[in-house]
RNA sequence: GGAGGGAUGCGAGAGUGGCCGAAUCGGACGGUCUCGAAAACCGUUGUGGGUGUACGCCCACCGUGGGUUCAAAUCCCACUCCCUCCGCCA
């Protein structure tokens, strides 16, 4: 969540940062008043507390000292204050909850340099590698769940039948394939990300710190008889692992990676590109992650951004790099970058990973800190992720791209150590 | 799933309901001493909120959340986590 100083010290320029974000001034001055509110009645307590306190000892005293007379009627004093505060504790409290359930809507600040826009028309591509439509033949411009079917490589009937449309199954080299990738994304970042296997079920407050939670619970799993969820990315176990922490400053950045299984209920989007694996409830990646200290953050972006883009590069896919403009940006980033990769096939770009910096929204929300090596308060961390490598879409422009006038797939050398000798997918 | 035990500051570990934000030991840091070091001695050693120009002061926090009481680390209830034993299990 933002920093609730910015409330107090700098309310318009919040309002205004806020607003390109489509943000109403009202959500914010709602939340202000709320946190005036309970900082007033919390003080009024302390007060209040202070003379209970007193006076309770004083009944300590008037006790030892044999003196029952005046222990009963500061005994009386103290419980009539010990009411009027546990009122006003009872309001301070009712304030701070509420403030705390707003403050937890409120989206994070875009970073200053966050490209402008009101939607995502406004996205910005940045760039455009390898890109050249005349190069592919009729042979490339088959979708892949034609292809997958025609090769038996992905049965999305059977999937269906298992799990309801949206869940793929994916058999033989189809299935290898996805196994591939993932090996293959790890690998490509163990040189500086280390690997983790977290759950991929977790509590409420794991989905709370990375902003799934409140706002969009209805695109989570819930598992209701044990009150967990599935993850819809690693970035939730990854973030949520150092919850709660102070980090020593020379230990930052910690870089970590995980493959996870991610469970998305696509709830908003019934109906849209739905076809094949282009939009799908359970899938695999890889995701990288950094939590940092703010001057390191730049320089991390622009690193899992090249991370990301080097993965696709090497498996020899034409992709664009979009900038997210500030009104189609998440609640929690403050500055995000879209890897989109060229599927020749369903001639789609596809988004194969999304770079973000979250500046210190998550690690507040999460509690993730760093003690300063010159000593003093901790600070609160940066959080940045970025998907190193989202298995159905890259599977999806792989098969299309690599097609064969045969009909057969082959697949590039990268994937190659990978695949158990299955690097040309034939039809059966 | 059943039966027990536990959770206190950086670590270990005390704590008859009032003088406990918390003994003691250890660690770390600073200082005295020393040519330097060790030893010894002295001091410091948490987080959050509020308030003041400032030394400061006030409040909260002893796993989490409730409750009892004039007063809770201490009593009661619920939950979480850890440990031991039994059962079950890939």
């Amino acid at each position: 969540m933002i920093d609730v100083h910015l409330l107090r010290t700098d309310l318009e320029a919040t309002k205004a940062a806020l607003a390109r974000k489509k943000v109403p001034a009202g959500d914010v001055e709602h939340a202000a008043a709320l946190d005036a509110e309970g900082r007033k009645l919390a003080s009024q307590a302390d007060a209040l507390r202070s003379q209970v306190k007193a006076l309770s000892k004083q009944v300590g005293d008037a006790m030892r000292a044999g003196e029952e007379g005046r222990a009963a009627d500061l005994r009386q004093q103290s419980k009539r204050l010990g009411e009027d505060l546990a009122a006003v504790e009872e309001r301070a409290r009712t304030a701070q909850s509420q403030l705390h359930e707003a403050l937890l809507r409120i989206p994070n600040l875009p970073a200053p340099e966050a490209l402008d826009g009101a939607s995502e028309a406004d996205n910005v591509v940045r760039r455009t590698v390898g890109f050249d439509p005349a190069r592919y033949g009729p042979h490339q411009r088959v979708p892949h769940w034609d292809i997958g079917t025609e090769l038996g490589i992905l049965d999305l009937e059977r999937g269906a039948k298992l799990s309801g449309s949206m869940f793929p199954l994916f058999r033989g080299a189809g299935a290898t394939l996805c196994r591939a990738l993932c090996q293959f994304a790890l690998d490509r970042n163990r040189d500086a990300f280390t690997e983790i296997r977290p759950p991929s079920l977790v509590r409420s407050p794991a989905l709370e710190a990375s902003g799934q939670l409140p706002k969009f619970a209805d695109d989570a799993y819930h598992v209701e008889r044990d009150d967990l969820w599935a993850v819809p990315t690693a970035e939730v176990p990854l973030t949520s692992m150092h919850a709660g922490e102070v980090l020593r400053e020379e230990e930052l950045p910690v870089r970590v990676m995980a493959y996870t299984p991610c469970y998305r209920r696509e709830a908003g989007a019934a109906g849209r590109d739905t076809r094949g694996l282009l939009r799908v409830h359970e899938f695999d990646k890889v995701e990288i992650l950094a939590v940092c200290k703010r001057d390191q953050a730049g320089e991390l972006h622009e690193d899992i951004l090249a991370r990301a883009t080097g993965s696709i590069e090497a498996l020899g896919l034409p992709y664009r790099v979009v900038e997210i403009c500030t009104g189609d940006l998440g609640q929690s980033q403050a500055r995000q970058y879209d890897v989109e990769i060229y599927a020749p096939g369903c001639d789609m770009w596809l988004e194969a990973s999304s770079v973000s910096w979250f500046s210190d929204y998550q690690a507040r929300r999460a509690a993730i800190r760093y003690k300063p090596l010159a000593g003093g308060p901790p600070n609160v961390c940066d959080t940045l992720n970025g998907s190193a490598l989202a298995v159905p879409r890259v599977w999806a422009a792989l098969v299309e791209t690599y097609r064969q006038p045969d009909g057969s797939v082959e697949l590039p050398a990268p994937l190659h150590p990978y695949l158990a000798g299955q690097t040309t997918i034939r039809v059966i």
